[in-house]
DNA sequence: CCAGACGTTGTT
DNA sequence: GTCTGG
DNA sequence: CCAGACGTTGTT
DNA sequence: GTCTGG
């Protein structure tokens, strides 16, 4: 199954539209492409959080979101399925709603995926038996708001290191003297970790993560298809990522604290140290835009619908 | 001083 | 190539 | 009536 | 598929 919804009524794929996601707010207005999808063709995709860019001037600090405690995160998609002229095999592929960030996360970006916490949510999004859309699920695209299932982020040693270069902190500290000190502090620790996590990724085995087998049975019916490997990375590649992964800080405790410091730096344009030391991309692969990607790096993308 | 790490992603 | 931890 | 659009994110 | 502009 494919990243970027193919709607069932192509002839052929048409590239200019721009189907990885599908924002709630035209979902439930009603009309649009969206409109004879919506009702019947919804999934989940199973992942273990997402990442976003925080923009620094030029720079795209990736933060990653997940479940505080560790759950699989459940998106919201829709899905679809069409065989395009020219073609024998079915063409399977998906979306990812999108609605506004709640406000524990704007200061990252203006919207994330539609995070369904609860298996209600759950059992009434991938319950197409009526064939339409409801209030329900307008509900249910709303900004995230789940207390009781709070979401935490990380970011990566990456980035702890650009936030608290002594440039930045002492420009951030003057401004927001309350602000700067959980981050000035991580430093250390982030060092030692990140010293730390490179000789365990030679020795430890993999980390406990939640068990996608039992998901699988319990939550879906049927499995869609997973992405292939060629689209995002070979197996092999994922092991150490997600090592990387869980030694990421945890920014949870900080998460208030840090909220208004983020905004901050965000809004930071003057670059301070922006030389573009590792820039790879060219200048038109760059233009090509960078989407919200989702949890490429855990691997992969897996969407469940029922039957 | 030297060994070893260094990196967000991008695509069809 | 350059930085850094040992 | 039919042809054509239908989209999102992030901005160079 | 469904809606809209011409």
């Amino acid at each position: 199954m494919k990243w970027g919804l193919v709607p069932h009524w192509s002839k052929e794929e048409d590239k200019t539209l721009k189907t990885i996601n599908a924002r709630s707010e035209n979902l439930v207005e009603g009309g649009g492409m969206w409109a004879s999808i919506k009702g019947r063709k919804r999934c989940v995709v199973v992942c273990e959080g997402y990442y976003e860019w925080l923009k620094k001037g030029k720079e795209r600090l990736p933060h990653f979101t997940k479940h505080k405690d560790g759950r699989l995160m459940l998106l919201a998609g829709l899905y679809d399925s069409v065989i395009l002229e020219g073609h024998s095999d079915t063409l399977w592929t998906f979306t990812i709603v999108t609605t506004s960030a709640n406000k524990a996360f704007s200061w990252l970006h203006d919207r994330q995926p539609v995070i369904l916490s609860t298996h209600e949510a759950l059992t009434a999004w991938l319950d197409t038996s009526s064939h339409t859309w409801s209030t329900t699920l307008t509900k249910l695209v709303d900004p995230y708001d789940n207390e009781k299932s709070p979401l935490t982020w990380y970011l990566s040693p990456t980035s702890c290191k650009k936030l608290s270069s002594p440039k930045r902190s002492r420009k951030v500290g003057t401004e927001s003297p309350t602000f700067i000190q959980p981050i000035a502090d991580r430093k250390d620790g982030i060092q030692a970790m990140f010293a730390k996590q490179t000789k365990s990724i030679a020795s430890t085995s993999a980390p406990s993560t939640p068990s996608k087998g039992k998901k699988r049975e319990r939550d879906s019916e049927v499995e869609a298809k997973t992405t292939s490997s060629d689209e995002f990375g070979s197996p092999a590649d994922k092991k150490p990522k997600i090592e990387k992964l869980d030694t990421w800080e945890d920014h949870s405790e900080i998460e208030y604290l840090d909220t208004p410091l983020q905004s901050q730096i965000a809004s930071n344009h003057d670059g301070g140290s922006d030389k573009p030391s590792n820039r790879k991309m060219s200048p038109q692969k760059q233009r090509k835009k960078a989407p919200k990607q989702v949890t490429k790096q855990t691997g992969k993308i897996t969407a469940f619908f029922k039957k």
